[in-house]
DNA sequence: TAAAATCCCATGATATCCCAAATGGTCCCA
DNA sequence: TGGGACCATTTGGGATATCATGGGATTTTA
């Protein structure tokens, strides 16, 4: 299971290319694609980051939505449409598209943030703000984990 | 697997042709036909495209159904009858026919977005729409994926 | 034989490769 | 406990390759 923990920050360069902290480059290692698959966050202004591994899943299980129904349609279009692959180069770095860059308003520098089996990317002014804010409501909300009935999983 | 994510714009040029995305026809490569597979899309003013592999899974899904029944003998007319093979040319580009072309309103621009296992062609501007009214639908119906505590992993 | 499709090569923009240097952290030993 | 060497990683930038695109030449088709 991927696991993608910790904060990272690194420069943006002229060409907008980072450097993927090596440790999610660890646990992408060995995927069908060597790189990252990305989209926009619909809920923050940050980019999601995952493995080829988890848009595989995706896509697995919308194609067991009938083909060609609204509901596969819609879900297919809404979920893939919007990702990029983002192939790494020799040293781990990738190029964030332009339009992603905006949306998060990502200039020169760019933190990622594990959120477990996704990452995030974010300007690291706006991560600052974001992170006092989730533990703020975490905190005055009591937000629990549910215990796994499924278990170990 | 086949994997078709993100959005391409590209020109259709005034011999109709348009190039394929590279990640496409990466995707595509190393199938029996060199090219992809179309047809127009019934529920939508767009062109449905996969790979020929794909088409194959689609005839065997459709041959479950009841063979003679109406449902097996619609569903192979609008699909089969209507796909057709369009090769790549040197360069990885296609020849969009001109009944295609007009299904989808399309001039001199198409977008290339993906679905997941197969990938759609459109007029930029009613992918646009399109796109927005997915996005919509997907949200006020709540549609989801089902959130897989890590599923087959 | 005219129209359409295909092949072929050229071009500019941009992404990728490749090498090299800087950075920062860790470990070892004094 | 401090110094220093070592190593993984990040960063920089020039060279190279890829890709989308345009258009002429050639072949196929009707």
């Amino acid at each position: 299971m991927a696991v993608f923990i910790g904060t990272f920050e690194n420069k943006v360069d002229q060409k907008g290319r980072v450097s993927v902290p090596a440790v999610f480059r660890q646990t992408l290692a060995g995927l069908s694609f060597n790189g990252i698959v990305a989209f926009r966050s619909h809920r923050a202004d940050a980019i999601e980051g995952c493995g080829m591994d988890f848009m595989e899943q995706m896509i697995a299980r919308v194609s067991e939505i009938d083909l060609f129904s609204e509901t596969h349609d819609d879900l297919a279009t809404t979920i893939f449409s919007d990702s990029q692959q983002l192939p790494f180069d020799g040293t781990g770095r990738i190029m964030l598209p332009q339009g992603f860059r905006e949306h998060a308003g990502i200039t020169d520098k760019a933190a990622f943030v594990g959120m477990g089996q996704l990452f995030q990317i974010w300007h690291p002014d706006a991560l600052e703000r974001h992170k006092a804010e989730a533990r703020n409501r975490a905190r005055s909300q009591r937000l629990t984990i549910p215990a796994g009935g499924g278990g170990a999983r």
